[in-house]
DNA sequence: GACCCTCCCCTTAGGGGAGGGTC
DNA sequence: GACCCTCCCCTTAGGGGAGGGTC
């Protein structure tokens, strides 16, 4: 420090805290520009400045760039600035909110992987799934050869109509109605769903035979008869749609023949 | 759509529900690179390719760059997708922390700005004030001529060692001690301190005589002079510590000169 | 030797043209 | 006319040199 009072690039960015890097950019963009220049055209800063740095950064925090930082640094009064201040808080609550939206998607995706992490590929079983708050579609129109990425955008925009806020990419999956299943009619789901806590419909309390198997998507045939063959077999009978999820999928899976497919259809005693 | 289920580039943008844009860049950065390029030197995306930008997408939510999707993508199974799910909560969480601790930042910018909304700059009152928790640096070091802004500095150091979590820039604030007021010395505060509802300190609850007055840092000898005489005065005396604080500063005002300049000084009766 | 200066290039995730060919 | 292609430039907030002068 020299000159009564002034800093060095390097030690006013030591004592304002933030890199000479920063401070070069700063006066790059004529946010910041030293109080003066010597004769060598060094920069030198005032004790004044430090206090500006201070607002810079203090701004910086609350999420302002520094193009809105310096539009306001110049015309700045304790009114405006607490207008600016009202609106960030909307921008920070949208952040935290996303934010919290992705916490819950990404646990989500464990929960479901976990799932699937001890189970017999190969064997049927019959369990009591408590309900599960799911987010449900419209049903869906095949007519007119409509292909499944159609009727799958279809539910994408019903979906953001219903649901604004849910804009994350949950896992998609569809349902069959029980007499779809009875006659063996199992391409091209009936409604698609995904599971959310948010949801505010259901995938009912009951017991369910469910099954696994490998492969892509739409390709169940062989799972489907094994778990109908199931029920007859064992004095059940389908009472209820049938869901059909993929558990390991694109997302983690790299070959679509690995993907896993879990299907479980709602059963009752004869 | 043609070219038996093959899609041009803006069709599997749509289903897709990303712009051509974006596939572009995916292409540029070989993350989704088409099945194939027509004679035209067109791209031709497949149906399979969908799952693959659905990938991209969710794993982009929640919060991992292109690169690092790159990285996953071709080597993913469920247990490293689990394990980098893992970490990536970690980030989430670190990003909500930070975004909370913002929003109260700027929460406590906007009640410092209100508490002077309506006051009377010229008159002095004494009032009693709730205690509040403040964050109170060590006795700040003078000697060898130390100037304000180094013993600033020695303060954010020591606050970030002991409260790490706290890396947000609060306004400092000083406090004197009785002796100092009573004696007339004035200029340079024996500790900072900022106000946090985290911090562990307390500015004790109590009566204080509280003045303003608009001018910059640390030139409040007429303040203090003018509390000093009302408090003789009105057979009132000094208790306690004083506490110097700029509810309107660099943030919100633009001259030093206009700063608004509060002091508080503890009393009783005599 | 440590510090300062001015270029100049680099990073993220695309968006927005321009100029020219294709369905 | 609508769609596709390949350049090419632009945005945020700095970080990291290189090459040359200064304390």
């Amino acid at each position: 420090m020299q000159e009564s009072g002034l800093f060095s690039i390097s030690d006013f960015a030591k004592f304002s805290r933030v890199t000479r890097d920063t401070l070069l950019h700063y006066d790059r963009i004529g946010l910041l520009t030293p109080t003066s220049r010597g004769e060598n055209n060094y920069r030198y800063y005032s004790g004044h400045q430090l206090a500006i740095v201070n607002l810079i950064r203090t701004l910086q925090q609350l999420g302002m760039t520094l193009g809105e930082i310096k539009e306001l640094k110049d015309q700045r009064t304790p009114e405006l600035t607490y207008e600016v201040l009202k609106q960030q808080i909307d921008r920070i609550d949208k952040k935290i909110r996303s934010w919290v939206q992705a916490k819950k998607l990404l646990l989500t995706i464990q929960k479901t992987i976990n799932t699937v992490q001890n189970i017999d590929e190969d064997k049927i079983t019959v369990q009591f799934l408590p309900a599960e708050a799911i987010v449900l579609g419209c049903l869906n129109d095949y007519s007119n050869g409509r292909a499944l990425h159609e009727t799958l955008l279809t539910f994408y925009k019903d979906i953001s109509k219903k649901h604004p806020d849910l804009d994350m990419n949950y896992y998609v999956w569809g349902t069959f109605s029980k007499e779809r299943i009875k006659r063996g009619d199992w391409v091209g789901a009936d409604r698609f769903y995904f599971i959310n806590p948010e949801g505010s419909d259901l995938r009912p309390a009951g017991f369910y035979a469910i099954g696994y198997m490998r492969g892509g998507y739409v390709h169940g045939d062989a799972l489907y008869r094994r778990l109908t063959e199931y029920i007859d077999k064992n004095g059940l009978e389908i009472c209820g749609d049938a869901y059909e999820e993929y558990p390991l999928n694109e997302v983690c899976v790299t070959e679509e023949n690995n993907y896993l497919m879990r299907v479980m259809i709602a059963v009752r005693e004869k």
